[in-house]
DNA sequence: GTGAGTGCAAAGTGTTTGCACGAGG
DNA sequence: CCTCGTGCAAACACTTTGCACTCAC
């Protein structure tokens, strides 16, 4: 897995130290699409047998997020979500409030409008929270 | 003031008691154009000689949400504001990540756009957010 | 070896809840 | 008067922090 030396490399360039608990987290973060919460990847480590605290998983998370290698989402019930940053494209999400399903998705019409707003006011825009809420085709049969 | 009156009203018809604090919170939620949080209200509700609790600004809070008098904003850092919503539009919000100025916008490009991403995927759109973070013109120059 | 990273438990922060008292209808 | 709303304090959920130990470099 060349993706893991990516991940050394970066952590070498910054001066953090490669760790298990680092690694794991990361790859137990990278390891799908899914949108994760850290009790989630505290439970998947010990199940892998990987000795963590849920202090060190924060801790971590906190790294990789600065690092740009891990992007935390609020969706506004009480707790962050991590995905996969390394080699993902810009997106947003559409969440099922039925199921809690989130979906990607990516609009360049919206992205453009969302400078010209942040221009017409004045703004540097430095990031942006963009998030639909609805009910999936699966739960508006239910 | 005739919203007070119109205030009166949806609580009579929602079978809600009509008390001092609730009325004292949606005043203080609807005196400005300030986006606040609970414990800003708590501690104004107190400067202004109404005995309260912080139980009873986040139940009553509750209570105009679901009532569509106040909308509830999370911009992420862990706690909510609160605006007022009786006779307001909808907008979004640009966020200064310096000074914290909350401004307010609307872009009907991407409402539709919004709609169509959902139609895309299926879903029925019941609510978003989009919030844009940058540094408003002040704190560029600083 | 030595300092960055870790694990633990305790502390924080914002919010919610159980219960007895108080006041609105 | 009887019930809904309130105040208090304790409980909650998630996250952060202090400190001694440990392991990557």
């Amino acid at each position: 897995m060349e993706k893991i030396q990516e991940l050394q490399e970066i952590f070498l360039k910054e001066g953090l130290r490669y760790t298990k608990q680092r690694e794991t987290i990361w790859q137990e973060i990278n390891s799908s699409t899914e949108h994760r919460d850290a009790e989630d990847i505290y439970f998947t480590l010990k199940t892998r047998g990987v000795a963590t605290s849920r202090a060190t998983v924060y801790r971590t998370i906190e790294v990789l997020v600065r690092n740009n290698l891990v992007r935390a989402l609020n969706i506004g019930d009480g707790r962050y979500r991590y995905e996969n940053k390394l080699d993902q494209t810009h997106h947003d999400h559409l969440v099922c409030t039925e199921c809690g399903k989130i979906i990607e998705f990516l609009n360049e019409n919206v992205e453009q409008q969302q400078e010209q707003v942040a221009r017409d006011h004045g703004f540097t825009l430095v990031r942006h929270i963009h998030q639909l809420f609805g009910v999936c085709e699966e739960c508006q049969k239910n």
